[in-house]
DNA sequence: AGGTATACCTCGTGATACGATGTATACAAT
DNA sequence: ATTGTATACATCGTATCACGAGGTATACCT
């Protein structure tokens, strides 16, 4: 996909791998895979950025002797997603500008 | 709207704007402003990178003494155009991964 | 001993949106 | 005459950000 057009979900699609269910790092990136693909130095980054945000919080876990990072959504983190489905209302009107005299095929 | 929503659209945007009549930079934000506010430091930016990537051509031209510089898409810009909504198309599919857990509204 | 999967992290770079700022003309209002 | 507003272009510096390259470490299989 467009790295652009990808910018805009990358952090909400990072909250909505989280949102049911406390997840980790290495999981969140194959969650992700059908969807879009973002490597690992991108979702440590976006990880951060979250927590900074308050949009999650961190707990560390052992597991098979190794440790993980679970990650939790917070009700800030909620709220973004929300937030980000009133902006595809938004992205949904420029689109149809974008995309409106195509009479072809309507 | 959210700028990181937003970058995905703005190079298409302003290709759309010049699509079925050859537009100029102050018009061009004019035409955009329902739909997306951009500024003209960064209108221009995006002119010249689409010119860099021939996906526009410029012509400059005298109205009322002083100089516009006209802007037309070229075949290359349309063909952009379509390949955004075939990258919307997958943006679509991240988005309903993104919503998909919303069961009160459906 | 070597390979693969899991699991984390950091650093540098290039792309980019945008505010601030500058130049210049036309025209209306004071 | 001067001020303000609209038109019209342009540049520069900054902050944000995705990502490749590279690093560390464990578990398990061959």
């Amino acid at each position: 996909m467009d790295i652009q057009l990808k910018r805009g979900l990358l952090d909400v699609c990072v909250l909505a791998a989280i949102k049911d269910e406390d997840s980790y790092g290495y999981r969140i990136i194959k969650d992700l895979k059908p969807y879009m693909e973002l490597s690992e130095s991108t979702l440590y980054t976006i990880l951060k950025r979250l927590e900074s945000a308050r949009m999650l919080t961190v707990r560390t876990a052992e597991h098979d002797g190794r440790l993980r990072k679970y990650y939790r959504i917070t009700d800030r983190g909620l709220r973004r997603i929300e937030e980000f489905r009133e902006d595809w209302k938004q992205m949904m009107s420029v689109y149809r500008f974008i995309t409106k005299e195509e009479r072809a095929d309507g």
